[in-house]
DNA sequence: GCCAACGTTGGC
DNA sequence: GCCAACGTTGGC
């Protein structure tokens, strides 16, 4: 089972939000590195740290899980979509999503200043390299355990 | 709201 | 295939 960081923007899409629907398309990701993520990697059952961006507390606030395979977002080929591109067809989509599901909100955020503290223990890691803009990453086991446990850390 | 960093586009 | 211009991301 692999793992996963996905960014969201609380204002778009939070972890509340997660909470009440259960689960939810990942659409309008419109990053090729982002998306060959979710097309060839991204199993049914991967854990995924779930991140607010673009907000005044930057963090891994909660824990969701891949609910499907990857397939085509639908928001490409929706005119009204502000995901709409005219490039993409039916036959050959150029964007894929998952399904997530949520698992559980953490206690409190761990905050991306926590995080970077945590650099030299981590090692390379995408979210904390300078200028990262990514919004799917991969998070290795030991990755995924060190952030977590913060959650209990004073 | 600013702006550095980066990805994408398109002219050549 | 280069690269300048442009648009977007996301921390601050």
């Amino acid at each position: 089972m692999a793992m996963w960081l996905m960014k969201s923007e609380p204002e778009e899409f939070s972890i509340e939000a997660l909470a009440k629907v259960a689960r939810e398309p990942w659409s309008g990701v419109r990053n090729y590195q982002a998306r060959n993520f979710m097309r060839d990697a991204m199993r049914k059952g991967d854990k995924v740290l779930f991140y607010h961006s673009n907000c005044a507390q930057p963090g891994v606030v909660g824990i969701a899980e891949v609910a499907s395979a990857a397939y085509p977002d639908p928001t490409q080929f929706d005119p009204d979509s502000e995901y709409y591109d005219p490039k993409s067809t039916p036959s050959a989509p150029r964007w894929l999503l998952v399904d997530i599901a949520f698992v559980r909100q953490l206690k409190r955020v761990i905050t991306l200043d926590e995080i970077r503290n945590q650099a030299g223990q981590l090692g390379d890691f995408a979210l904390i390299r300078r200028g990262n803009r990514l919004s799917v990453m991969p998070v290795s086991a030991s990755q995924y355990q060190h952030i977590l446990a913060l959650e209990h850390a004073a």
